[in-house]
DNA sequence: CTGAAAGCGCTAACAG
DNA sequence: CTGTTAGCGCTTTCAG
């Protein structure tokens, strides 16, 4: 190993100066052809579009960045990739970003809220042009950073108290508010929950809490209440939500009806009732969240609420890179009756 | 609607020169402060320090990464987000770069390696630290970009063919012959494949071909053959997989084996199977790819091969992030007998 | 239509 | 332990 590391951090790529040489003219002109600005002899774009192929030349963006005072990144804040809820969010806001010319930095909390306020620092650090953050709650100094930070500010998922700048989600309130009207209206009564928590180093589903309180809620308003509850104290999964389930019947097995804290839960849950031939719903019902793919295709379509989450992704990147005024946008939800309640 | 916006883009930031003459120092000092970097008087650094948090600053990357040349940015390039199997690299991938100081820019391709073209050129505009490419194929010019860089670049998922410096991955081909010899000493003869195809606006997936090619391969040396299959016309899901299985069977009533193109379609399948009560594996044998989390928590866990993708994106961070020689690194599967096959 | 000068905010390299 | 001097590679003025 004479040469482990193949000379990288060696190369120094070419610049705009030796296009400009090449091409033999000034620096600002080989500016001005790549970025379509101001007038532009053809012949003149011709010869340093030559020169640019020729040298292989990439545009140094850091340099054109720290000049112009304005990047093309925005920072994606996410609490966790192990739900496929979030990708969902990210793959609605790469398609916009990308057709206007942005690129996304992304940065994964955890759900910890400590982790959420140094990432954001550090995705500040880059001067990116916007920012779209998960979520309401943030620390003080988080809030404060970005408020204070001069760009744009989308937070989503939920509306369900008071924002900063641009929202976009949904009251995962009304969420768990639907749920339990859907269960009631069904004429069930014994009520069970089955959550996740965050397992050993992941922090808090805020907004799972936010549909659980809607919940529990709504079926104190009509006189009820939930029998028995299980918090798996793991990330949301199917596994979890299958563990749970069985948990929960196993202590309490007079219940008629759960509900879960998503549909990867719910899944879980689903499937344990297959395995053990548990009748759904007419034995047990189950109730979702979020109207997953996966599960509005299993043999019984989860009864759960839909939640347009590549929307929420969408809407947000279209106006945290444009410049509407500060805004609430609520995408809505929408009941899915299916098949297990 | 006076104020439209509330004066974004105006507010410039606080610098470091700021800082420095609020602390009574000069800027090379803060700078040290900042990063640790040379020695400073405890009371000084309490100064800046004060002065830090007095005005909010946070310093500007983009400067900085013009003045050292070293940018803490990966750029991490994935051909698709509606599969979770990739979210997992990147979950993987996530840890060891936070830890190590780095910050992902990704990139989706939707498997259209033109757009990856495109994609690498304005990633490798930001001077990133390190790129991750998913895959071995590439056009000219994008490997091109890459060979030139001058940076560390992993290519991940596969390990079928030559790389340009670090690989992480799998042999996709022999994923596809362990399903065959699997199914082959279980006793099946009649076999099906179901795949899918990109749908309008998205390119092959070529990892799930090298996966059919091994199939078929091993099959021929067998003696056996495929009798028919169904290339569904869609991006990989689990709907895709139970309609592509529908309409295989409705064509092909006597097949005892069906190979999917990875665990979504093989869940899909598995559900239309027990939507029309067809018994698993008695009556006909399914086999995945992946062990996705939901495949091996359903009624019958699913048949597959297992890829580690949470240690692909690890080691592939680890690795584009250090300075060990160029390699590659077969990270194995495992086939996971499950009970539909 | 093209160019020259100045500087974006920070850090490397050398002094002291 | 701290400061001074030069840039990093590009884009923004302002002149031609």
């Amino acid at each position: 190993m004479d040469q482990p590391t193949t000379g990288r951090g060696m190369t120094r790529r070419t610049t705009l100066t030796e296009v400009a040489q090449q091409a033999g003219v000034s620096e600002i002109t080989v500016s001005r052809v790549l970025r379509n600005s101001g007038p532009i002899a053809p012949a003149t774009r011709e010869r340093v579009m030559e020169a640019v192929r020729a040298l292989g030349y990439v545009p140094n963006r850091v340099a054109g960045t720290l000049a112009s005072s304005g990047s093309n990144l925005v920072g994606i804040v996410l609490p966790s990739l192990a739900n496929i809820v979030f990708p969902e969010v990210l793959r609605g806001a790469a398609g916009p970003l990308a057709k206007m010319g942005y690129q996304p930095v992304i940065a994964v909390t955890e759900y910890d809220p400590a982790r959420e306020e140094a990432l954001i620092e550090s995705l500040l650090a880059w001067r990116p042009a916007g920012l779209m953050v998960t979520g309401l709650e943030h620390t003080p100094r988080a809030e404060a950073m970005l408020r204070n930070a001069g760009i744009r500010v989308a937070e989503l998922m939920d509306s369900d108290g008071a924002g900063i700048d641009i929202i976009v989600g949904f009251s995962n309130v009304d969420a768990g508010r639907i749920a339990a009207r859907h269960l009631l209206s069904r004429g069930y009564r014994r009520f069970g929950y089955v959550g996740h928590g965050g397992g050993a180093t992941i922090g808090k589903d805020l907004r799972a809490e936010k549909r659980w309180s809607g919940f529990a809620m709504t079926l104190k308003e009509a006189g009820y209440a939930v029998s028995d509850k299980e918090i798996v104290d793991a990330p949301s999964s199917v596994a979890a939500g299958r563990y749970g389930l069985a948990e929960l019947l196993a202590r309490s097995p007079g219940l008629d009806a759960v509900y879960l804290s998503n549909d990867d839960m719910a899944l879980g849950g689903y499937f344990h009732c297959l395995s053990q031939g548990i009748s759904i719903p007419g034995q047990l019902a189950l109730f979702g969240h979020n109207a997953l793919d996966v599960g509005q295709v299993a043999p019984q379509p989860l009864s759960t609420v839909r939640t347009p989450r590549l929307k929420i992704g969408e809407i947000g990147a279209k106006l945290v890179c444009g410049d509407a005024p500060p805004q609430t946008v609520d995408v809505g939800i929408e009941l899915i009756e299916g098949a297990t309640a």
